[in-house]
RNA sequence: GCCCCGAUAGCCCAAUGGCAGAGGCAGACGACUUAAAAUCGUCACAGUGUGGGUUCGAGUCCCACUCGGGGCACCA
């Protein structure tokens, strides 16, 4: 105990102490405290932890330590995402083993973290690069296999060239890779899928379950994502062809004013019709398909482009009208969004008017909407209106006639009702050494074997040797070794499969193999599963808005469906952290607007950095730490640990005989403390303790003096308190009140509510509105006294000389209104 | 272009439809000190981005706009 407040002291001081303490085990025998399940996204283990991390593991400590000082039994795990590129970059950049590399970053940020007193079971770490990690994973895969949820398919993929590796739809931002800006490419590629489309209605639907406890952004973002839109599949007769052409439409009202077709131009069908199709166009055809492969996926997306196409020289009938319409393809038709190929409407769509306007085609006005004949005008109207020249549609609003329609197609077996998602199944084979490797086996006869469970795990292959640079290819493909094995069918002379999965696999289920890590029997342990899971509370970024989440949410529904869990959310509350900025923008070195978490952590402790954190603002608002004073945190919690120190009573004193001013103010001090963290106001719950240390400060110098023992009960609450912020300055006040260590486990005391209410009240008195008089009366005032008494108040009664009073508003005790003419 | 979120003091931020200020930073002044730092205390500072509306009463609810941030965007 030193006279001095030292944070770096006090540092040294507890850390070891904690160590066998073991405060936060969430597995002792016989803990009947009930659960909760509190989870940070875990890191990837790319160097040491930086600035983002301490304000993502502070706001989580801060909902884990909490909660156990509301006496629950928390688990708060924490382990690495230790698969993927940047891992494996930074080991071919240093020409290192990826799997040292990792593990000594690893070891760097578990020290990191122990020193930053995160609140971790430390009994239940995982690291997803682990073979009794990723055992499972490929467990998972066969699994989802079995189920015809993992299925592989020719496609042209998004590939980023840098990477040299294929990316998933969600790892494509504008055109861009996720992770390295480069322009994304297409490449025809035979690769896994995970069927996560056959999940969509309930991905979407159950968003709807999450309301109020996630934020509305991520919702939105999801819900966009997934993009569901309803319509009618409407099959054209070819002219020439057996087999119709299917087409997708959200606007089979408007099928009359179809006056062209367009088929994506990198489809097979475009092909197909072109190839039987005369000379010229078959010449014309795949030179424009040519070019169309050369465009970029950034110029694609442009939507000011001008439209370009070929006519293929082929015919479709429309369904209703019998017309015969020409076939166009077109770049700007996506072959793989529903079939393909669109039916152009172009008085009612903006994009079809563009392209009919470029090849002159005609437009044919079927929905009058009231603004300018877009026949006419060669502007597309896409608005409600009513059905003109259009048979038996005509004369309905547009939303009958789209009922209609889907009727009659319905009818004639010409077309059915259908639904479309912008999503599309998850792409998860990568060209890349350091990941979970795909267990399944190639087979000249048989085909794709899946790896016999008994042969899990499919260990990766020591990296000497291998070359690890992108090439296009995955580097296990190399390692002959490891790639030839007999087929486990026929036993015959089979390639493994050499490429790895997306590490998005990998964290879509890491929170459930938390509850039983060492388990060799199971992906995770069922009966854990029954205790602990889903988790309660989940902090994380708002960058995995889209992909982990989904996903996470998907191996979620499909695990449930293999009666797996009972549960089909995994996260029953999200939080978003903001990012930590430096002067407006995000901290990188070639910016120089770096700072250090090390260097903030050397020069104001752990403590005063946690707390400016929690207190900088709302959780999910970025930090600007130019913004924030590291030194004011340092400052404040020396004051409150002062407090403590000047503490003179004898720990268990009568709470009873103390200042009854100094009790209230303890105790709606927890009450309000209580209501800012569970309200995620983390920043206000910092603001009660500086009220509450002003508040015992005053007690002391100048009040009842630090013998009082409602002084000690303040100070032994805000010691808590300051606890879920300042683990290391709240020990250390726990230690100056007399007590054993181990204040993260102190419950805090439950508040008395007949110390919350206040005998007087200052009521005020308000003319039309605007504050006239105040005076203190009893809180149990009734509205007739209230009223009479702000009637008869001189202040009033002057102001109100010459007025007549038409309305007299009464909410005892606080107010009185009075409104005149 | 569409959708979402935000705008309160010099700055960061509080405020169940009821006194605009809880807390902090920076600032001024005072106490302690030979002096300074540290500490303790006192004080000052905005009428809530703009314009309308609802209400006895609006920072808070509604409409329009401005600015800032984010998401989606040739998905038929």
């Amino acid at each position: 105990m030193s006279e001095e407040f030292s944070l770096s002291a006090l540092q040294d001081k507890w850390l070891p102490v904690w160590d066998s303490l073991k405060p936060f085990d969430s597995a002792k025998p016989g803990d009947e405290r009930p659960k909760k399940y509190v989870l940070d996204m875990f890191p990837y283990p790319s160097g040491d932890l930086h600035m983002g991390h301490a304000e993502a593991y502070a706001l989580g400590d801060v909902i884990a330590r909490y909660w156990m000082q509301k006496g629950f039994n928390v688990m708060h795990p924490i382990g690495w995402d230790a698969f993927g590129l940047p891992a494996e970059n930074a080991a071919i950049k240093r020409g290192l083993d990826p799997r040292k590399w990792t593990y000594e970053n690893i070891e760097q940020q578990k020290s990191s973290m122990r020193r930053y007193a995160c609140s971790f079971d430390w009994d239940r770490v995982l690291q997803t690069c682990d073979p009794i990690y990723y055992r499972w994973n490929q467990w998972l895969f066969l699994e989802f296999y079995k189920r015809g949820l993992a299925y592989r398919k020719n496609s042209n993929v998004n590939w980023c060239p840098s990477c040299q590796t294929v990316l998933a739809n969600e790892q494509v931002v504008q055109g861009l890779c996720e992770r390295c800006d480069t322009q994304v490419t297409k490449k025809a590629l035979t690769q896994w899928y995970f069927k996560v489309t056959d999940y969509a209605d309930r991905l979407l639907d159950d968003l709807d379950t999450l309301e109020g406890k996630w934020p509305t952004k991520v919702l939105t973002m999801q819900r966009n994502w997934i993009g569901r839109s309803y319509g009618a599949n409407v099959q054209f007769e070819i002219v020439n062809r057996k087999e119709p052409v299917t087409v997708f439409t959200t606007r089979p009202d408007t099928l009359y004013g179809a006056t062209f077709m367009v088929v994506a131009a990198d489809s097979d069908l475009a092909s197909e019709l072109a190839s039987e199709s005369d000379a010229s166009v078959r010449m014309e055809f795949f030179s424009y398909l040519e070019k169309t492969k050369q465009v970029s996926d950034i110029d694609r997306l442009a939507t000011d482009r001008e439209k370009t196409g070929v006519f293929l020289g082929r015919y479709a009938v429309n369904p209703l009208s019998g017309e015969q319409i020409p076939i166009w393809a077109s770049d700007y038709v996506l072959a793989d969004y529903g079939t393909g190929a669109i039916m152009a409407v172009p008085a009612h769509d903006e994009r079809d008017m563009a392209f009919a306007n470029a090849m002159q085609l005609p437009v044919l006005t079927v929905v009058d909407t009231g603004e300018e004949d877009p026949s006419v005008s060669r502007i597309a109207t896409a608005g409600d209106g009513v059905v003109v020249n259009s048979g038996p549609l005509t004369g309905l609003k547009k939303d009958k006639a789209i009922e209609k329609a889907i009727e009659l197609l319905e009818e004639k077996k010409l077309g059915l009702r259908a639904k479309n998602y912008r999503l599309r199944d998850w792409l998860i084979s990568r060209q890349r050494y350091w990941g979970s490797p795909i267990p399944i086996i190639h087979c000249e006869k048989c085909g794709e074997v899946p790896v016999p469970e008994s042969e899990l795990p499919v260990l990766l292959p020591d990296s000497a040797g291998l070359d690890l640079q992108p090439k296009g290819t995955s580097p296990l493909g190399a390692a002959s070794d490891w790639l030839n094995v007999a087929c486990p069918t026929c036993g015959g002379a089979a390639k493994r499969d050499s490429d790895t999965m997306d590490t998005f696999v990998d964290s879509s289920w890491y929170f459930l193999r938390f509850l039983s890590p060492n388990s060799e029997k199971h992906a995770f342990d069922p009966a854990e599963a029954k205790k602990w899971a889903p988790v309660d509370q989940y902090v994380g970024g708002v960058t995995h808005a889209i992909l982990h989440l989904l996903y996470s949410r998907f191996f979620t529904k499909v695990l449930y469906d293999m009666k797996l869990v009972d549960f089909e959310e995994p996260f029953s509350r999200l939080l978003n952290q903001g990012m930590v900025l430096m002067n407006g923008s995000a901290m990188s070195k070639s910016r120089g607007n770096l700072v250090r978490l090390s260097e903030q952590l050397d020069e104001h402790g752990v403590d005063a950095i946690r707390l400016t954190m929690a207190f900088a603002g709302p959780p999910e608002d970025d930090i600007d730490w130019a913004d924030v004073s590291p030194a004011a945190s340092g400052k404040f919690l020396a004051r409150a640990w002062r407090i403590a120190k000047d503490v003179s009573s004898d720990p268990g004193s009568d709470v009873q005989t103390g200042s009854l001013e100094v009790r209230k103010a303890t105790h709606s001090f927890l009450a309000a403390f209580t209501e800012a963290i569970e309200g995620f106001k983390f920043n206000v719950g910092v603001a009660k303790c500086m009220e509450l240390t002003n508040a015992l400060r005053k007690a002391i110098d100048s009040g009842v003096g630090g013998g009082d023992p409602a002084v000690r009960e303040g100070a032994e609450e805000l010691a808590k308190a300051i606890s879920l912020f300042a683990p290391y300055t709240a020990e250390d006040m726990w230690e100056l009140l007399g007590h054993k260590p181990g204040v993260a486990l102190a419950t805090f005391r439950s508040v008395e509510a007949d110390l919350l209410v206040q005998e007087t009240i200052t009521a005020i008195v308000q003319v039309d509105g605007k504050l006239r008089d105040k005076f203190e009366v009893s809180a149990s005032i009734s509205e007739a006294e209230l009223r009479s008494l702000a009637l008869a108040s001189p202040a009033i009664t002057r102001l109100l000389e010459g007025k007549q009073p038409v309305n007299v508003i009464v909410r005892a005790p606080k107010l009185v209104n009075i409104a005149t003419k």
